[in-house]
DNA sequence: ATAGGGTTAG
């Protein structure tokens, strides 16, 4: 290979990498392929299949990925396990059944541990925690990967319980340390179950021992310890962190938020600014929550404004969604409705409730009644059932017996009765036999 | 060149 001829190659792998979208990436991926000599001794040919495969998958498009798939198995590049497992990652992104067929269809000398990772995490987001598991039993040489892969799915199933007890059992089966992406994942873990302070601390400790406080974990205790409950312990690690950034902000405002600190958390936002720490739109959707919590019309409107023009940040659901609580909550019907017509985004089932929750209080059922229809073609999940209830209610107050048979009849193809039971079922087990003074 | 994690409105 001539150096010139190189020199372009390395360029456009480059700019490859750093590719944003699906067409961009394939123009230089086909540019770089025309470039290379058949016997490509650098394997750019690989490299640039991984790196091609990241924006082709945030594409969307199953056609796209399955022209590229045969193409890669048309040069052979499949045969590389950093090929293989980019597109079992994309394919598992667009379709979990298409990544499983790719997944059997792998050699044995390919499958390495990243692309069996790959499939697991797969399994995790797609398939039930069962599954996963019997997946995981039978990876031979499990890595810190693989243990956290599978935590974070116990976590993701609301399995806490069960979740701990497996972390402690990678830690007492197996010569492997944490590292700070499954402490991490512990923390989230110990954060939604508040009845598992002692654990929090426990691994707090560890971490300590460990000298392994880094960025990530400074805004994973704040959290966690704000979660179970513990907001002095969360400011403490705060006021340690050596230099904050967004996150350790955000999940220090978040905190006060939580425990109905108000001031304290707008103060937050103001010090967090005059620090000069930008803020981003998550801590925009914490102080406009704090708004809504707080009765802060005007202050809402002015964050709103601020994020908007002197941020530059977009609006997302989220924002949308606490203006709409501000409004609803100052008794405010017809801006909290202003808003939802006027927004740029598609209502979704908290912005109806928070409108629908305020009418019901206000006893006003004419935008209620407005509203209601495009409300229940909506898809409700078992998880905001509650709706219904709200729905039902409303529809009696607004004496519409018709209506509140239709909703009752929709109630009961949910089942949202039945729901709600095992849902506390599940909440009231006992959160697990884990003795927080091992690990 | 490839794998796992983090704060978000009712």
């Amino acid at each position: 290979m001539s150096l010139p001829h190189q020199l372009a190659a390395g360029e456009l792998l480059t700019a490859l990498r750093g590719a944003s979208c699906a067409s961009s990436a394939l123009r230089l991926y086909s540019l770089l392929r025309i470039r290379l000599p058949p016997s490509d001794p650098s394997s750019f040919a690989g490299r640039a299949a991984a790196f091609a495969l990241k924006p082709l998958s945030s594409a969307g498009s199953l056609p796209l990925l399955s022209h590229f798939h045969a193409h890669l198995i048309r040069s052979n590049l499949l045969a590389y396990p950093q090929v293989a497992s980019s597109l079992l990652r994309s394919y598992s992104l667009l379709s979990p059944a298409a990544a499983h067929h790719l997944f059997d269809q792998i050699p044995p000398a390919t499958c390495n541990l990243f692309v069996v990772n790959v499939m697991l995490s797969s399994l995790c987001r797609s398939s039930d925690l069962a599954s996963a598991r019997l997946f995981f039993n039978d990876i031979p040489d499990k890595d810190i990967v693989s243990w956290s892969t599978m935590l974070a799915c116990y976590f993701s199933n609301k399995s806490v319980a069960d979740g701990l007890a497996f972390f402690r059992t990678m830690t007492f089966t197996t010569t492997l340390a944490p590292d700070y992406v499954m402490l991490v994942t512990v923390l989230t873990g110990c954060a939604s179950a508040g009845l598992l302070q002692p654990f929090c601390r426990s691994i707090h400790g560890y971490i300590v021992r460990r000298q392994a406080v880094s960025m990530h974990l400074g805004t994973s205790l704040i959290d966690c310890y704000a979660k179970v409950g513990r907001l002095d312990y969360a400011s403490r690690v705060f006021v340690r962190v050596p230099s904050r950034n967004v996150m350790h902000w955000t999940a220090m405002i978040c905190g006060m938020a939580m425990h109905l600190h108000y001031d304290e958390a707008i103060q937050l936002f103001e010090e967090m600014r005059r620090q000069g720490v930008r803020p981003n739109e998550m801590t925009f959707t914490a102080v406009l929550s704090v708004c809504g919590h707080a009765g802060l019309v005007e202050q809402g409107r002015e964050f709103f404004k601020l994020m908007v023009e002197e941020y530059d940040l977009e609006p997302t659901v989220h924002h949308y969604g606490c203006m709409v609580d501000i409004f609803a909550k100052a008794g405010q019907l017809e801006d909290a409705y202003d808003v939802i017509k006027t927004m740029r985004v598609e209502p979704n089932i908290i912005i109806w409730t928070s409108l629908l929750a305020a009418c019901k209080r206000l006893k006003n059922f004419d935008i209620a009644m407005e509203v209601l229809d495009e409300v229940l073609a909506m898809e409700i999940s078992d998880e905001n059932g509650g709706l219904y209830t709200l729905i039902s209610d409303l529809y009696v107050m607004a004496g519409r017996w018709d209506d509140v048979l239709k909703v009752r009849r929709l109630m009961e193809e949910h089942n949202v009765r039945k729901n709600r039971w095992s849902r506390s079922v599940r909440a009231g087990k006992p959160p697990g036999l884990i003795d927080p003074a091992v690990s």
